[in-house]
DNA sequence: CTCTGTGCAAAGCGTTTGCAAACGA
DNA sequence: TCGTTTGCAAACGCTTTGCACAGAG
């Protein structure tokens, strides 16, 4: 189930070494911004460059590979495409956590009061993690 | 209670009148993006600097007077601090409302499940309002 | 073999900074 | 009057682009 070739595919992308070792990176870190992740694959491919990075972040999430998390005072960071969910990010250590939360009350309240047609549902709780209490 | 000089003041802020513009343009809007508020003020003082409405979002937003909403997507959006609350986001028009719903349970869930201190939360509902359906 | 992806350097954009003059209190 | 703010220009940092070469399929 490590196989990100496959799912580079599927998407139309071809699964060069450098895209490999970004999804990798991604998936061990569950969430990662674009410095952290060059410092990452910069040590497995010395020459890499910080455009592709960025050109293949974009492409990745052209395709919905990979969804982009826009955080409150941090750079946004990048997760492997799953379904809906909310983050819990720490501000002491700035980890975060995904974490599933059932929204539905909220979103009909706010379909019903507003007559708004809820699509996507961006929650993010800050605070301070287990660690770090 | 349209007397945004006293409530400048009140944050160490001397009340100039581009300053007073800035506010009284995000009151007007609710909610409002750098470059469309560059284009409001200059409309009242042609002669103002981006620079200008710049160094004023940012020092009202650090003396808490203002807070930036991130949205996905989309630039930033400032308004004017009040107790916290959720947005809708309209993907067809942009247009943002302010609403309160109730995330008790969720935040409590979140406590209990991953130990999380919960000390700030960032709700965006991003779907279509009833003008645009 | 063909088309896509990589790496480099340069360009582009949004935001911040430094400074002299203007202004608020 | 004194300290803050303004407006301009320059600097800055992050992201994108163009291009020649390399590599995937």
């Amino acid at each position: 189930m490590n196989n990100f070739t496959d799912t580079l595919r599927k998407h139309q992308l071809k699964a060069t070494p450098q895209r490999l070792a970004i999804l990798n990176s991604i998936k061990q870190y569950g969430h990662i911004n674009i410095d952290s992740l060059y410092k990452e694959i910069k040590q497995l491919f010395p020459s890499i460059s910080l455009a592709t990075i960025y050109k293949n972040i974009n492409a990745m999430k052209d395709t919905t590979l990979l969804q982009e998390v826009n955080l409150p005072s941090y750079k946004s960071v990048y997760e492997i495409s799953k379904k809906e969910h909310s983050h819990l990010l720490c501000i002491k250590c700035q980890h975060i956590e995904d974490i599933n939360l059932n929204l539905d009350i909220p979103i009909s309240i706010a379909s019903n009061n507003s007559n708004f047609t809820v699509q996507q549902t961006d929650l993010i709780l800050s605070g301070i993690c287990t660690n770090c209490t």
